[in-house]
DNA sequence: CGTCACATTGATGCCTCTCAAAGCTTGTGG
DNA sequence: CCACAAGCTTTGAGAGGCATCAATGTGACG
């Protein structure tokens, strides 16, 4: 079982019965806001968003889980779901029944730990995706957030995460390429270059 | 130990050792943007506010612990803090080990559960933030903020936690006490009436 | 009683949202 | 294999809203 091995903690005391290999199409849902809670999930491949809606009709991606993650771990203390989860394009999941994790969380200190520092790792992303809303520029903004986590998708779902409309994002792409310090690689696809601040490069759009 | 029965997780376990009572005044820094990570704190009385700036000089409020919660949990799985933490007013925290509440992790499950829900906790507060600071217009996102969160503290730090200039904050307030939304009580402190939507009853700032 | 921090209100300008239209890419069906 | 359709990207123009700067009011505290 390949897929267990990349699991972000030990799994090998879980109940084969708590797993289930799923495959969803583009845009499939995987649950939605108000469903009862009854699994997390661990992505093979493809992409799953969390997104969650206002009444007032906006929305924010709260996450873009990708291959060799978890999401909704969060689930497993609450009794429904508080975001959609859509795949935004084909993925292959495993679900991890929650009865069956929770179990495995009182049974081994090890799997708990590591269960926590996950936790801790989803806390840490959400605090610096807050710190990137709050940038009041669009420029900055946008800039800030692809060197932080320079998302693969569409522009669409970039501006989305943060929190633009998608032509504020766009032309704050196309001036950040004018200074040079961003860099487009074909339409719809930029990314930081190496020599700024940042260590590492980064996408939005992935070429898979 | 009165503090100790309030805590959200049980702490009969924890070496005695591994707590410290400390005092602070208002405004008075309890850790820095930097500082290695050595403890995890509980509120007994007053209230310490985690901020976290951006090098162009923003800054978001992530968090405003009150008495008897607990923060920066999130510290145990990471080196150093990655926000400030200023008392806002005058406060009493305990302060507690960090190698400590490691070491109750193996060692208690069910201490372990408990810090899992407490994270759990985290995860949806700031999600709610988020989902907050996505909406566009300020009247919406200052009312969602005070139903949700109910912050008490000043009106300029609420205004920072809602992403918002303080008199922006302000204007939309008062167009909300005009659509009888929201409640004036007086200079600085608002309220959302029973009436509206939601069930319970806030304010921004406690007649502390 | 004076000072200070915060609340409040006003005027102005920039920036982002909104609406609109055209280009590009991919996929699907004939 | 081609043509059309759908979705995303890109650019443009206009308007509204929030930030910014500024000034005054007000309560708290020493």
């Amino acid at each position: 079982m390949i897929e267990i091995m990349i699991l972000p903690f030990p799994l090998s005391n879980l109940k084969r019965t708590g797993r289930t290999k799923l495959h969803l199409k583009k845009n499939e849902a995987l649950f939605r806001q108000g469903d009862i809670t009854t699994a997390i999930f661990f992505v093979i491949s493809g992409a799953v968003h969390l997104v969650r809606h206002t009444h007032e009709g906006h929305s924010v991606i709260l996450h873009r889980a990708v291959s060799g993650t978890t999401f909704a771990e969060a689930s497993l203390f609450s009794d429904v779901y508080h975001c959609d989860a859509t795949a935004t394009e084909p993925a292959e999941v495993i679900r991890l029944s929650k009865t069956d994790i929770l179990a495995l969380v009182t049974a081994d200190p090890d799997f708990a730990q590591a269960l926590l520092k996950r936790f801790a790792q989803d806390v840490q992303t959400h605090r610096k995706h807050l710190e990137i809303l709050a940038i009041k520029g669009a420029e900055d903004r946008v800039f800030a957030a692809l060197v932080s986590f320079g998302q693969s998708g569409t522009v669409t779902a970039f501006a989305i995460f943060v929190g633009l409309t998608t032509e504020a994002t766009l032309r704050a792409l196309s001036k950040l390429v004018q200074q040079g310090k961003v860099t487009k690689l074909k339409r719809g696809h930029y990314e930081v270059p190496d020599t700024s601040i940042t260590p590492r490069s980064v996408t939005i759009k992935s070429s898979v």
